[in-house]
DNA sequence: TGTACATCAGTGAACGCGCGTTCACTGATGTAC
DNA sequence: TGTACATCAGTGAACGCGCGTTCACTGATGTAC
């Protein structure tokens, strides 16, 4: 029924992905800000008003851009915290492979990367059509951080008292199961990580930072650490004592 | 000598001043990709080819602006870190003060802080002489770090054998002075800090993070043990027992 | 199966806009004698 | 102090460009009888 409606229907799911394709390849050389209908257009070898069968206006080609760099992030996040899932797996490694996961993604698609945890696109108010697959990096972090405490894999961190507040709502918003203190230093984590990402990719680790991975790598661990996760090996080598 | 030359050099100065000054404005108003000369030059009542006899172009504009942003966040950054200086002080009292000085001054101008912490303008490098200014806030957490090293109040951080020579590496070019594991935690946790920032200043904590000073706070002194500074008091209350 | 009508993807011209940069110029400010 | 010349800030017109969006249109694809 729904499967194929015809060669108009057809049509249709193919431009639509053409121009997004396109889209996305401007994206790449030229950002987010000079990406532009009439290049697409052209590109595509359309006359510029064509695309406004597709999208209504540029805004909402850039928001159909967005809402799939967050699902490409967030499928990439979850199938790399699907692996070995469940009680039985090491949770620090699957915590530090969802944020190399995440990393690799970013490295391989700047510019998406760019669209989404970037300085916002001036003039451009995201709809509400992105804040669901905006969450989905951050619900596998929850993900593996909610299996560990369930398998008593997780040293709950202290918690300052002036944060016990705003603790206890991010807890009851996100992750009612999870131990507030947890739940805290999970989306501080959250941001932590994608700030390491964020210097490498926007150029503040040049002339600074060489081996790139390796200090991810091993602040990734720390940062899960911070929220709890018990010794792991860390992939690249041994552990010293800790503090 | 050099103070006063004439009637042309001040007034020079003085309008070279005004065009960056309006040019912040609508930085703030627009966002960097959409900064254009000519508007600078109509809201200052030039005709726009005159702003040609002060900026040779609009990338070096830009590029102004930059140097400014940096030396501003810079400076409110060492002036945070020079109060109380010296070995006496509680130094993750000073840490945690030279990470609030940045978040304030960032909160206060979050065109500027994405003009030189968020995605890179798109066709713009940034030419050398913003290194210097660029390098500024890292110093300042350096210089708090070191100054607890040399009060013995550090607990050297573990380093993971893998990026031993990695750390190495950074220690002789950032802080020979200083245990190399230090500095490798140092450089992870200046990204990280960041990362906070402009996760609540670039909308990623909407709808999520309500007590975001709080939670930076909390976030900003756990990134400050990672780098082997010891326990204080968080300022907005007390601590329970560590890990 | 065949015809009449509806749908809709794509065209091409046009609207009105703003941009960075160049160039020959005017006229005021500064300098040397 | 006064004159001749050099410097240089600012003008105004122009160049060539690209942009988002609208609109009346053509012609192919799909639908109902």
């Amino acid at each position: 029924m729904s499967t194929i409606r015809g060669a108009r229907e057809r049509a249709r799911i193919e431009v639509t992905a053409a121009i997004k394709d396109e889209a996305r390849k401007q994206l790449a050389a030229e950002g987010a800000a000079k990406l532009s209908l009439r290049a697409v257009a052209r590109e595509l070898g359309m006359v510029s008003s064509a695309l406004y069968r597709y999208f209504p206006s540029r805004d909402d080609l850039l928001t159909a851009l967005i809402v799939d760099a967050y699902d490409a992030v967030g499928e990439v996040a979850e199938a790399a915290g699907a692996k070995g899932d469940g009680r039985s797996a090491p949770d620090a490694g699957r915590w530090t492979a969802v944020a190399c996961a995440v990393r690799e993604w970013a490295l391989a698609h700047p510019h998406e990367y760019a669209l989404i945890y970037g300085s916002p696109v001036p003039g451009y108010t995201a709809p509400q059509d992105t804040v669901g697959p905006a969450s989905r990096v951050g619900l596998v972090l929850i993900g593996v951080v909610r299996d560990a405490h369930r398998a008593e894999g997780l040293a709950v961190p202290a918690l300052d008292p002036g944060l016990r507040p705003e603790a206890a709502r991010l807890a009851a918003d996100l992750a009612p199961d999870l131990p507030p203190a947890v739940v805290a230093a999970l989306v501080a984590a959250w941001a932590q990580l994608f700030g390491l990402i964020s210097f490498e990719l926007f150029g503040q680790f040049n002339r600074v930072v060489e081996a790139r991975e390796q200090l991810f790598r091993h602040a990734v661990h720390e940062i899960g650490r911070s929220v709890g996760l018990l010794e792991g090996r860390v992939p690249t080598g041994a552990d010293g004592p800790g503090a």
